[in-house]
RNA sequence: GGGCGUAUAGCUCAGUGGUAGAGCACUUCGUUGACAUCGAAGGGGUCGGGAGUUCAACUCUCUCUACGCCCACCA
């Protein structure tokens, strides 16, 4: 095969990749090797590619194709989260959009529909990843909502509740009035909003006054339309003010409705008035003032409905004006909000804010306008209504012992460790899980209740069960009564009761001759996804993939999920397989946008990862990720580094056109070929140092280490050194140097190949195959190529000469620039101070002198009389003859410039070395090295010196 | 109000207790058959301010300033 002239990534890409999962390489059969895992966080069904997964995803490949080629047992799961509230979302708006809406369907229906819209657009991402290249067992592709998944929900869902774990409980929550469905408190964002801080009165009843004679209680609120729903205003119990009045009532002005002045801490006679008035079912503060003062939650009063409109409290007491009215005002039509300020206001109730107009004159205004920390739903993105409802919570404390205990202990090392801090914070502060949601799509709840919720809490008239037992089941044998109790509790047709249900199958008995209906509500889309490191290994069931992947040995994700999935999989992995997920956890950062802003569909600033792969191929944008991945940092988006690293292909392709060219072809064997030359003992010491510093930096997950690694040794060191240096021994007459430069060269390419691989899969992929082998191909694919040992030690001596080598050409070239010298003009030297080692190197290096360096004779001869140009490396001074006419100036500033540099240094380390408590207390290594450092500097501003008095 | 992070070359970022590095950008030179998606040689930084520890600090400690993020019930 020979290579074409240009490298083109999307000539290859899809090629290999088809190959590659075709021939089920992803997952070769390795029962013996050690196991590796990673589960990959499964993505969303609607989602596509973002620049974040292209990060993420790529950080994983590079982990296993590593693992993978040094022959472990690499198992990358892969899969698809249903994502409840989103997909929900989706299919909703598609709906809206003809038109419909979710409630123009059944249930069952609309469950339908989204399945159709998963089954239509849910593998667009495993197609994006595919594109990245990413190298997952896609033949075990799994789906939060697959059979597997439902099975270990169920049996999670079943086993915590027997053991206490989950239970049901009426308090508040955050309701997201556009979604109609509670969220969890990780799925509220706080938003800085402009707000208004209204303060009233509120009259006290029964002609009592405060000691001041005052006869009402100064109230402040931000939410006025909730007084609509007071139950009680609280002061400070140590507040003089109020003391005399606490356990008097006032009767609010609008709903009439009289309640009690109680003392609680919660009020800070600092702020405002000291008094607060209380709202028990629409704040959370509010809340817990209301148990302190003796109101049961039932007993609380609610004035909203679902999506936020007020609607009658128990006690009757609002006002019809009222009824039916949004809380504030929305699309320009005035709610409760408004209504209750303007009604207080025209009661004589609102205490307005004052402020002075710029004349001087007091202006009057309603409100003190505020910033108020306003919680929104991060998906419906309106305004949470702290609701009253009963939902299904996690005992997520008692679950969080333990796995703060495994951070603890080290069984989970969290790199970078600085994320640690976070994550006891959040672990030690958990609060209840709320993981019952309001919606259609998702796991249904197993759990089937009686009558009434209420009754089937507190009688237990309820049953939890890992059977599916159908939307209706049955308690009793009077058949004509339970039909009758459906259809007068829940409106549930007779017919539709379904008596085929064995006898005992709901584990609860009774005589009460009623139906349990089944919890409408699905759980957190995160309750699912905790269980992915172990139910996609086929958990509940006891698998060998179960008993080999778990603990998975790493996961990547995002910092932006550390509380929504990894802590919960930490939880819930402890709590049902008895050891921890996996034992590291890495934590990128986010991708920004090139001016550091957050990339956002609504700022337009969005980056498309094929949009990039198009341009630049996937290996660029994969290299790009690892290069730019230091820990504890966010990328910021570059387009021209993007580019780089497709140049950087480039010159990998390029070089490998070299060596087709010039008759060298792969690798025969793992081990690093012997060589005589130095220039080939020099090269195969760089392998054994880039791959030393290479696994070392995969091992710390430093891929930024990693990628410029490897970068450096391709580009500096085999390009722009070796391929230079070797090309007068491959076109020589020395048959013996040439094979054995070909063998090493043809080596050292492999050992560049299969490092690379992880990081550019692609050209890696096609270069391996592309090399002339002795059988005609490859006996496997680079894929499965093994990991490089070379057995092979760092030649310090061959190090050393290249080294010189290196110095030597440099310091002509840099020469020859300075004095004006054409970079071609072949040059001759004489050596000064030059020993028979020198002259030794000389000789075995005469070519690459001649042809890299354009020195086409050395001796050790003095230089003839004339202009002369003059460099200082190591022991010796090589003196170059200039022909006719030559800045003598410009060679003595030349001169001048290196010796200030020598004399400065030396300078600095001789004050250091006449600094005794430098002598005394430095490590003895570190005066050591300064006593040669001055040495060599001393020694070589003497030969420049000299050089410069032979200038005259 | 807590917690975390970041401030190093024009830009984006590495970095180590012993007088600083990369990529891009910039300057000069270069069409010798791998590569102009390139090569050669360069210029450019008092490592945010201040104090302290140390023989020695960009690197450790404290503090200040600026920016960013996360968590938190301030009515």
């Amino acid at each position: 095969m020979t290579l074409d002239k240009n490298f083109d990534p999307a000539a290859i890409e899809a090629r290999w990749y088809n190959h590659w999962e075709t021939s089920g390489q992803f997952r070769p059969d390795r029962d013996d090797a050690e196991p590796f895992t990673i589960v990959n966080p499964p993505p969303n069904v609607t989602g596509s590619l973002h620049i974040g997964h292209a990060l993420d995803n790529t950080l994983q490949d590079i982990i296993i194709r590593h693992e993978r080629m040094k022959g472990k047992d690499a198992l990358w799961v892969v899969g698809m989260d249903h994502a409840g509230i989103a997909t929900q979302m989706v299919v909703e708006r598609q709906m809206n959009e003809r038109g419909e809406k979710r409630t123009d369907y059944s249930r069952e229906d609309f469950v339908e529909k989204v399945w159709e819209w998963k089954e239509e657009s849910g593998g667009a991402i495993t197609g994006q990843l595919r594109r990245l290249g990413c190298s997952m067992d896609w033949s075990n592709e799994r789906f939060t909502m697959d059979d597997g998944m439902n099975e270990a929900v169920l049996k999670v869902f079943v086993d915590l509740y027997n053991d206490g774990l989950i239970y049901r409980d009426k308090r508040l929550v955050n309701w997201d009035p556009a979604l109609k469905t509670a969220i969890s408190d990780l799925e509220v964002e706080t938003r800085d909003v402009k707000g208004g801080f209204w303060h009233f009165k509120y009259p006290l009843a029964d002609g009592v006054t405060l000691d001041n004679g005052q006869d009402y209680i100064e109230v402040a609120t931000t939410r006025p339309e909730t007084m609509l729903a007071d139950m009680a205003v609280a002061v400070h119990p140590d507040d003089e003010r109020y003391k005399s009045v606490i356990g008097k009532k006032i009767e609010q002005p609008i709903t009439g409705r009289r309640f009690k002045i109680v003392a609680d801490e919660h009020a800070d006679p600092e702020l405002g008035s000291g008094a607060v008035k209380i709202t028990p079912g629409h704040d959370f503060n509010d809340f817990e003032v209301g148990k302190r003062a003796g109101f049961a939650a039932g007993d609380m009063l609610n004035m909203f409905d679902g999506e936020a409109n007020v609607c009658q409290t128990a006690d009757g007491l609002i006002p019809d004006e009222y009824i039916g009215l949004h809380r504030f005002k929305r699309d320009g039509v005035d709610g409760a909000r408004e209504l209750v300020v303007q009604r207080m206001k025209e009661l004589g109730f609102l205490i307005p804010h004052v402020t002075k107009s710029k004349d001087g004159e007091t202006v009057e205004h309603d409100a003190e306008p505020r910033t108020i920390a306003t919680p929104y739903g991060d998906r419906g993105g309106v305004v949470i209504e702290p609701w009253l409802t009963d939902q299904w919570y996690v005992d997520a404390k008692t679950l969080a012992q333990p796995a703060i205990e495994a951070v603890k202990s080290g069984a989970i090392e969290i790199v970078p460790k600085t994320w640690e801090k976070t994550y006891f914070n959040w672990m030690e502060n958990i609060q209840p899980w709320c993981v019952s949601r309001q919606l259609w799509w998702g796991h249904r709840i197993p759990a089937w209740f009686g009558p009434s919720k209420e009754a089937a809490i507190n009688d237990n008239q309820k049953a939890i069960a890992s059977t599916l037992l159908g939307e209706a089941i049955f308690v009793g044998s009077n058949e004509d009564e339970i039909r009758r109790n459906a259809a007068n509790f829940y409106n549930i047709d007779p017919s539709e009761v379904n008596f085929a249900q064995e006898e005992g199958e709901t584990g609860i008995s009774g005589q009460g001759n009623y139906v349990l209906r089944r919890d409408p509500d699905v759980l957190d889309t995160w309750f699912s996804s905790a269980l992915w490191p172990f139910a996609t290994l086929g958990w509940p069931e006891e698998t060998k993939d179960l008993s080999r992947h778990y603990p998975n040995d790493l996961l990547i994700s995002g910092f932006d999920i550390l509380f929504f999935w990894d802590a919960r999989m930490a939880m819930q992995g402890i709590q049902f397989m008895k050891d921890v997920p996996w034992k590291r956890l890495y934590l990128h950062g986010l991708v920004r946008a090139e001016d550091g802003s957050k990339m956002s569909k609504s700022k337009g600033n969005v980056v498309d990862p094929l949009g990039l792969i198009d341009q630049y191929g996937a290996d660029a944008l994969r290299f790009f990720m690892a290069a730019m991945e230091s820990q504890g940092r966010d990328i910021k988006m570059d387009d021209k580094r993007v580019e780089g690293y497709r140049n950087f292909a480039t010159k990998l392709w390029n070089a490998a056109r070299f060596c087709e060219a010039n008759g060298i072809g792969a690798s025969k064997t793992l081990a690093a070929p012997d060589a005589v030359l130095p220039v080939n003992r020099w090269i195969i010491s760089e392998v054994v140092e880039t791959l030393a510093s290479l696994d070392k930096a995969l091992g710390d997950l430093r891929f930024d280490a990693a990628a410029n690694t490897i970068y450096h040794f391709t580009w500096d060191r085999f390009c722009d050194w070796y391929l230079e240096l070797i090309k007068p021994l491959l076109q020589g007459d020395d048959e013996a140097a040439a094979n054995e430069t070909r063998t090493v060269s043809g080596w050292v390419l492999d050992q560049i190949i299969v490092m690379l691989h992880p990081f550019m899969p692609f050209i890696t992929e096609e270069l391996w195959h592309s090399m002339a082998t002795e059988t005609g191909g490859r006996e496997y694919d680079l894929i499965v190529a093994k990991w490089p040992e070379p057995k092979a030690a760092v030649d310090t001596q061959a190090k050393a000469e290249v080294d010189w080598l290196i110095r030597l050409i440099s310091a002509v070239r840099a020469a020859k620039v300075e004095l004006n010298i054409p970079p071609g003009t072949k040059m001759t030297a004489h050596i000064r101070d030059g020993d028979s080692a020198l002259q030794k190197r000389i000789e075995r290096q005469s070519a690459a002198l001649d042809r890299v360096g354009r020195l086409e004779s050395l001796s050790f001869d003095p230089a003839p009389e004339g202009a002369t140009a003059q460099l200082v490396i190591d022991d010796a001074t090589y003196v170059l003859p200039l022909a006719g006419a030559i800045d003598v100036d410009a060679e003595k500033a030349r001169l001048n410039k290196a010796l200030e540099a020598s004399q400065k240094e030396a300078k600095s380390l001789n004050g250091r070395l006449s600094n005794p408590n430098f002598v005394e207390k430095a490590k003895p290594e570190a005066v050591e090295k300064a006593r040669a450092d001055l040495a060599d500097k001393e020694a070589e501003a003497e030969r420049l010196q000299a050089a410069l008095a032979r200038l005259g």
